[in-house]
DNA sequence: AAACGTATGTGCGGTAACGTACAGAGATTG
DNA sequence: CAATCTCTGTACGTTACCGCACATACGTTT
């Protein structure tokens, strides 16, 4: 079957009984989402919804003196829009492609019906929502109470999470963007990573290399979140 | 009616067509709750939601250390347990009383089958929802940002927003783990609202004397959140 | 090869909050 | 009334991060 292929690499859409996939496959579109794109502006009507492939996209709160923090991190196992079928339509955040890549569009109109047929894509699609609301709670916390190398620690799994490779393109500045912190903060905390082999960068390219090591010095807040959305997004648990 | 006026007190109940209402009325039972009470450990599962009248509760994310930071509040405009028709059954968080009061309790099993009714409740809590999507997005970018004076000047009006008077019943120590931080840091910048004339405190007892006053301290997070809970929960847009 | 733009490294003073320790004052109990 | 407990105030050294300035190094363009 052409196309099957592209709702497997979206773990929510391939949680689906396959006869509903089925009703919804000719309104999926296949779309390139360039790094630095925005897919959503704070306030703004948001057309569609979208199910990444090997792209990931950033949920960012900014403020008015244009400080901004992510607040969660979006790939293959979501979907960006959450706004459009809980019926507020729009959000105060704003919604950036992290790494470039790969995802299903679908219409807002389509997936709010699709939403109200309440059937699985719903159940799906608030068990989804769920994690988010997790993966936002420990946001909160981890930047109350844990220091940059952790959040460094907690940020670059996150990602590599969401990759097929463990090559990150990315600055530091933009990292720094992200973690809501000073770029020479996000310099000093790489620094310690890279010199005790467990990641090598160079100009906007980070590999990671020791993934164990990362996930050794992370703080709790990583395990939580992963824990979470392997509890509420397991094939068992949901259909 | 008996009971009516119960229903009104609580601004997310009282936005539902009557007939809505007069369904539940028999499934409601008014309790009081008293400070300190736990509505909700990390990971157990709920048996009720409450729809606080008078009394307000926060959701804490808690650590392994103990550590703790409130991620977001509900008074008489929300709900406690989105968990339970959000499918995921339990979450991560804690619910505790923060000022005591009366709430109306709802069995898990009822507002779960009202919910899959697919009704004007579904919308109502979808939306709410999503209002605290945003709460806990702003509470974490507000703890990276802003800092402690800002941050108490939002807890504050927070809390008064959600009660009928100005006092409030908090030691500096509880508000200290709300806030995720130190005790000596809450005296501080509560010493600072007071030599100010913005609020009066004494041995646990708080009053907030000269709101105008804190609503120029308070950092952007407290108008935006409000703002947003104004736009998804007013009666025009939701039903 | 030279020039330029971008990414990263480093240093230094400032500040907000932390950890700890302890003191005083009001409330409560015996 | 005395003892005790709770809540609040204060002090001091430490730490993490900030803001700023500037150096270095790599990559691309001309």
């Amino acid at each position: 079957m052409p196309g099957s292929c592209s709702f497997q690499q979206n773990a929510l859409l391939g949680l689906l009984p396959e006869e509903e996939l089925n009703r919804l496959l000719p309104h999926f579109e296949r779309v390139t989402l360039t790094l630095g794109q925005s897919l959503c502006e704070s306030g703004q009507h948001m057309n569609h919804v979208y199910f990444p492939l090997d792209s990931i996209i950033s949920l960012l709160c900014v403020m008015e003196d244009g400080a901004s923090t992510e607040i969660a991190v979006v790939g293959y196992e979501g979907v960006v829009g959450v706004s459009l079928f809980m019926g507020g339509e729009t959000t105060p955040s704003r919604a950036i492609v992290q790494s470039a890549g790969q995802a299903l569009r679908v219409k807002g109109r389509v997936i709010k019906d699709e939403f109200y047929r309440a059937g699985p894509m719903q159940r799906l699609l608030l068990r989804y929502t769920q994690a988010l609301l997790t993966q936002m709670a420990q946001t909160a916390v981890c930047n109350r109470h844990h220091n940059l190398d952790q959040q460094l620690c907690r940020w670059l799994l996150l990602s590599i999470d969401r990759l097929p490779n463990n090559e990150l393109i990315m600055t530091q500045e933009l990292i720094a963007n992200m973690l809501g912190v000073r770029r020479e903060g996000v310099t000093a905390s790489a620094g310690k990573l890279q010199r005790a082999g467990l990641i090598s960068y160079h100009r906007g390219r980070i590999n990671v290399i020791d993934r164990p090591g990362l996930e050794e010095r992370v703080c709790e807040c990583y395990a939580v979140v992963k824990e979470e959305y392997d509890r509420l997004l397991n094939h068992n648990n949901v259909m």
